[in-house]
DNA sequence: CATGAATGAGTGTTCATTCAT
DNA sequence: TATGAATGAACACTCATTCAT
């Protein structure tokens, strides 16, 4: 879109691939590129070779994913056929459909965030969230205009509970299973199951914080 | 209390500190013991000396720190004075002012559980939600029977909510800074802030998932 | 011939031929990869990127020398111009003198063979005595046929006396050396000095056990 | 006897025992002082404490355990009873016994002689042997002057064969055991059975060592 | 363009020994 | 006299990266 992406070629997105997988198995510092090499099959130089360095290799990974994290709401904006309230419920599906079908990078990500020192990982990251709050902060503030949403709302602290909440989610959702005796539902199934979940429980919780007073 | 904890020496807590405050801020793998030394000014060799290993230094990091994520609410229960949902309110700041006093832990908390492959920590965290979501489960329970709270909560849901909240709200506190112009305020005087705004919000949440029927 | 033997660089032989003048001077636990490293001329990391391990090193060592301990005898058998005496003979000059020239191998061979626990070596050590064992029955039984050798034969002990005698050599030829004057006298000529005493004393030795009874 | 041994408390005698046992098993290096300390129950620091360092620590166990090794041939040489062969024979039975008695102490014995440096382990050993050597050259000298013994023998190489044969069948006594199906003999029968068979093996040899005219 | 070989720094851990009491 | 605590050096091994081709 706004930002020319670098072309990768089919090897250095299976090495990107390999690297997003690891990288969210074991993290960062607990993955080696030989593991990386040898998931994607191919020469431990080559990883040097392609993207620098172990660092770098991780950059590329961002770049290479971070824009299907990216929350969309430019059409949402100009659709006349919804209410402001729905509009915020289609960004909740969208944001939940995109977290559960990208859970290794978010998984990353997650990680990334925890991580004190500065570094382009978390320059990326802050982009990110800022863009995508920027977004929603359009939504909301449409809906103020109209008077569907009330007057004082903390859009910072409502976009830490929806990341927050579906984050979590991910991080225990093993957790999740057993608590609720889900173990053996296929995982497909599984998905579904707490995309839709997910995606009610905080339409619900949006409602509130959006319209009712306090 | 009900379980007789390992007593340390003043040495062993100066190297459980140093390992908590490295963990948090550069998770296990990228944390070398020879930094935890460094950091608690004592030899390397005391770790293996006084843990036997790096790997059961951090079980000792959650001997050591993990009851002080737990949510004690036996008291709570038999409070006649308070309402089922004033108990929760105390209990949601309860749980509000052990996160924010105890950030390095749960950063360490958050980066783990994010870990795929089993280990004794996995295992111990495991736990120690278990032992919360019953604590919270008591109290909902007692509200319900009373009428006080609705039905049908899926409370592993909520509590995703709750400890999503607050851990996102950890993890991206500069992210919630700079959003709100606040970069300036001194760091006390920001996590008595924070402590507010989640305590409030989260109260507010509750209470909607708790009563209003959906 | 029957085995299919690795295939070894040039620089991975180097790295067996510092190893087994080591170890023969210190044994296993008293070599260190870096001190193989040193005397090999490379790096440290070279051991490891090799052999995987200094214990693989060990065996390495074992399959790329072992050979040149292995007893033949097969020509030897089907040979009509000697008598089995002779034989027996031929097969000691065989055995003295790959003793003799392999001295370092089997400085390793004894060390390793009181090695109390079980291990790949102490297996491919047992394989080669087997061998070895089963190679000069074939030459006694042959012997004991044609009458030349008398009927009651413990091969094992005479075996032991054969390999005894000779590492005992081995282990102690300095003090052989200082018992006979022989301080003075350049190195490969008391090697030869000594093989040529080993062989007669042994060849004297063997008729006894072969021939007269008891 | 000549020499006023140490006298060693009874905690030192046990850390020798232990000390024995160990290096016999996984000799000198493979033997940390923690090792023996657990296997004589007592604090890793009186190691040093009584003995000054692990080296030390080996000096004693010889200095302890020597003299169980030495050829007592004085009362022998004296007996006007035996003839020279007799005597010979009472030699190697001996000879053997001691050595099958005190078989951690011998491994201990076959490796350090491997030892290609100097040291005062080595020392002890050579003047072990030399008088070991010396002994039995008295022996054979009254043999020769009788006319008993023939007039060219190789001392030093008849002693090799004894010491090489025991300390052989001692490396490799389970090999023996396999070979000759005694898999399923108790160790004590076994201990014997080989003492014998050792016994009479060597007689024969030594008889025509001493004897017959090559 | 691609890669096996090689490197030096760094890993967690164990070592024999010494210290402080 | 005895010992738990502590130490610095050494251990085998793995790391991300670079070299030579």
């Amino acid at each position: 879109m706004e930002k020319t992406a670098t072309e990768f070629t089919d090897k250095q997105l299976a090495i990107i691939d390999a690297a997003q997988k690891l990288f969210a198995e074991s993290g960062f510092d607990g993955t080696s590129v030989r593991d990386i090499a040898h998931e994607a099959g191919i020469n431990v130089a080559m990883i040097s070779y392609y993207f620098g360095s172990k660092e770098k290799l991780m950059e590329a990974v961002f770049e290479q994913k971070a824009n299907h994290t990216r929350i969309k709401v430019e059409n949402l904006l100009q659709n006349e056929n919804l209410s402001p309230l729905e509009k915020v419920n289609v960004l909740i599906d969208d944001y939940v459909d995109k977290f559960i079908a990208q859970q290794e990078f978010h998984r990353i990500m997650i990680r990334e965030q925890l991580i004190e020192k500065n570094n382009a990982v978390a320059t990326l990251i802050y982009e990110l969230k800022k863009r995508n709050q920027d977004s929603i902060k359009k939504l909301i503030h449409e809906g103020q205009k109209g008077g569907a949403f009330k007057k004082n709302i903390d859009i910072v602290l409502m976009m830490t509970t929806l990341v927050g909440t579906v984050s979590q989610m991910i991080t225990s959702q093993r957790f999740y299973r057993e608590m609720n005796h889900l173990e053996e539902m296929p995982e497909p199934e599984f998905q579904k199951y707490i995309r839709k979940k997910l995606s009610a429980h905080l339409k619900n919780l949006f409602k509130v914080i959006l319209t009712y007073e306090a």
